[in-house]
RNA sequence: GCGCUCGUAGUGAAGUUGGCCUAUCACGCCUCCCUGUCACGGAGGAGAUCGCCAGUUCGAAUCUGGUCGAGCGCGCCA
């Protein structure tokens, strides 16, 4: 039976039987206290040394025993009550126990009160870390959250289908894992990053509507909000649609419901924005900007034209941000920021501060009054703020300010965790210059229509190609990604072709996909939320390995279960497998 | 692959300008005492070659080099 507080409650004076696990015990020489915890919370158990053979046994008891107790429920006397627990006015008096299972001493912190172990103890002894309250809540909300999830879409007809684990690797994206087959010797099965091609030949299936909580794997170095190997993403596709709106009007209510109804936070905007990819770089200077706060990058390169401070008039871009409060930054604090701005390229930092109404400034000797009105005009900028430059080319410019944004928004407490702000970005460019291998690659998601359609692919400036693309932002995170789909052989081999991959090459990759697409496939459109990640960050999780049960640490390693692992030789042999290092 | 930070009893921390360190504290563990506590209290005890290897030095937890591991960030993540 179960510790629920209001049942127990209910069961005063009567016989009861509760089980769980001994979470502090306090022993007074003559009466020991227990307090028994199971998933629902705690009671307290009282052993008198009347009934001696159990008393004797309880002495025994330590943290973490499993344990069984009948006994008596019965309220606390006067001035005896707890009221830091739900069950605090009562108590069980114990008559029999049973001890299923004794703990050795314990290797982690199990309790949430008091400092935490270090994580990697914590995955090793997992089983012992989810005993906490606080991980068992984060379980139970997880699971009402995926609940929310699939009530939410079979409201509006998606049909939930499973696509295979076992599939094929996808040449470009991230890196796969493989499966060697056993069958086909020199065959590989890749776990699918995402169920991208089968969701697709869904819509040439007939299925109006798809989604799935799908897992999805990718062999990449894991971040704070990225899992190593295996997560989860909400899938969806929508057929018939040629017009990305649509599934934007159609899944931003479960976000929005999501945010309210299931995390009791309050939305930024009523109305979810959309900004195009060259919007939000121009304002904001990233592509999944935070919009719990402003701050946003205002450009001054036409108002200080004709400006005789050579760090500004030779740039091809001047931005400011204005940081309210900013003039109260002291001059190391300033030196960190600077610090930033030059990791990201920046040659430093020109800044302005508005101080007892004047500005104070190394750089406004170099400034004319006209200028400095127009900077603070634009900026918006008033007594007790600073106001921040840069100056250079359009992008790194966009790059530094964007950074430095964000770093102030952390310093000033700018992002209020009771808020959700979410907006699109649309219109994402097709290719992008790849600087390091000095070529052109895609932007984001091959498969995605190119606005224009087959006409737009023969321009010259392959990076002016607009991709029907659009991804959602939550708080500075992208969650969600997606497009309107390519349905056409002809202009998927041309997408590929300007890489400069072959039509063999793309027969060969997407065979399965080109061939339906000859079939009288459908439009369609859709998208994948990372919802791991949406978890994280409407719970106000800061590491996103707790929003599943079991993940594997930075390394890749499942240190409690010791994968992954080495196989044996036979099993090698059967998969026709050799293994040998490779310098 | 690179950068930053970290690694001290079972757990969490202190000590890190070399010597008062024979390494400190709290929790846990063991023994004993205690009939109303609730993260009970009291007395006593065990438990650490300071991640590992090498070097500098009369002397290293402390300095240097290397190495292993972790976290975060960059690369990467169509």
């Amino acid at each position: 039976m179960r510790i629920l507080a209001q049942e127990l409650v209910k069961e005063i004076g009567k016989k009861v039987q509760v089980m769980g696990w001994v979470n502090t015990r306090r022993d007074h020489g003559g009466v020991i206290f227990v307090d028994l915890r199971d998933h629902s919370g705690l009671i307290q158990l009282v052993f008198n040394p009347e009934t001696a053979d159990v008393f004797a046994l309880a002495e025994s008891l330590r943290d973490e025993f499993c344990i069984s107790v009948c006994g008596i429920v019965r309220e606390r006397g006067a001035g005896l009550e707890n009221p830091n627990i739900a069950t605090g006015k009562i108590e069980i008096v114990v008559e029999d126990l049973e001890i299923f299972t004794k703990s050795e001493a314990l290797p982690i912190a199990t309790r949430d009160e008091g400092q935490q172990s270090n994580e990697e103890l914590r995955l090793k002894y997992r089983f012992l870390d989810l005993r906490r309250p606080s991980m068992q809540s984060i379980l139970r909300k997880r699971a009402k959250f995926n609940k929310f999830i699939r009530e939410f879409m079979d409201d509006h007809d998606f049909v939930e289908v499973a696509t295979p684990i076992l599939a094929n690797s996808s040449p470009e994206g991230a890196r796969d894992f493989l499966v060697p087959s056993r069958l086909h010797p020199g065959k590989f099965y890749a776990l699918p990053q995402a169920p991208q091609q089968f969701k697709q030949l869904l819509m040439v299936g007939g299925v109006p509507r798809y989604y799935q909580i799908a897992p999805c794997f990718r062999d990449e170095d894991p971040r704070a909000d990225r899992f190593y190997g295996d997560f989860y993403q909400l899938d969806l596709e929508m057929s018939f649609v040629n017009d990305g709106e649509v599934v934007r009007e159609t899944v931003e209510p479960l976000i929005k419901d999501l945010a309210t109804d299931f995390a009791g936070k309050e939305l930024v905007f009523d109305k979810i924005p959309r900004f195009t990819y060259t919007e939000v770089m121009e304002k904001y200077g990233i592509d999944k900007p935070d919009l719990r706060y402003g701050m946003e990058l205002i450009d001054l390169t036409a108002a200080l034209d004709k400006t005789e401070f050579a760090v500004f008039n030779s740039a091809e871009c001047v931005k400011a941000i204005c940081v309210k409060g900013g003039a109260s930054l002291s001059r190391s604090q300033i030196d960190s920021f600077t610090e930033l701005a030059r990791k990201e390229g920046a040659g430093g930092l020109a800044y302005l501060t508005y101080v007892d109404g004047e500005i104070k400034s190394p750089i406004a000797k170099f400034l004319t009054e006209n200028e400095l009105k127009e900077i603070t005009k634009l900026t918006g900028a008033t007594d007790g703020d600073a106001v921040f430059f840069g100056a250079d080319a359009r992008d790194k410019v966009n790059k530094v300010l964007g950074k430095l944004r964000i770093a102030f928004a952390d310093h000033f407490n700018l992002k209020d965790p009771n808020k959700v702000a979410l907006l699109w970005v649309i219109d994402f460019p097709f290719y992008e210059w790849d600087e390091k291998n000095k070529r052109l690659d895609f932007g984001h998601n091959p498969f995605s229509w190119p606005k224009g359609g087959l006409e737009a692919l023969n321009v010259d400036d392959k990076l002016s190609i607009i991709a029907d693309q659009y991804d959602m932002v939550m708080n500075g995170y992208e969650i969600c990604s997606g497009g309107v789909r390519n349905y056409s052989p002809e202009i998927l081999y041309q997408v590929f072709g300007i890489l400069g991959y072959s039509k063999t090459y793309v027969e060969e990759k997407f065979g399965g996909m080109l061939n339906a697409f000859k079939f009288g496939a459908p439009p369609h459109a859709g998208c994948a939320f990372g919802i791991d990640r949406i978890f994280m960050e409407l719970l106000n999780m800061d590491n996103i390995r707790d929003a599943l049960a079991f993940p594997k640490n930075g390394s890749g390693i499942d240190l409690m279960m010791n994968s992954p692992s080495t196989i044996t030789n036979e099993q090698l042999r059967e998969l026709s497998i050799k293994v040998q290092e490779v310098k």
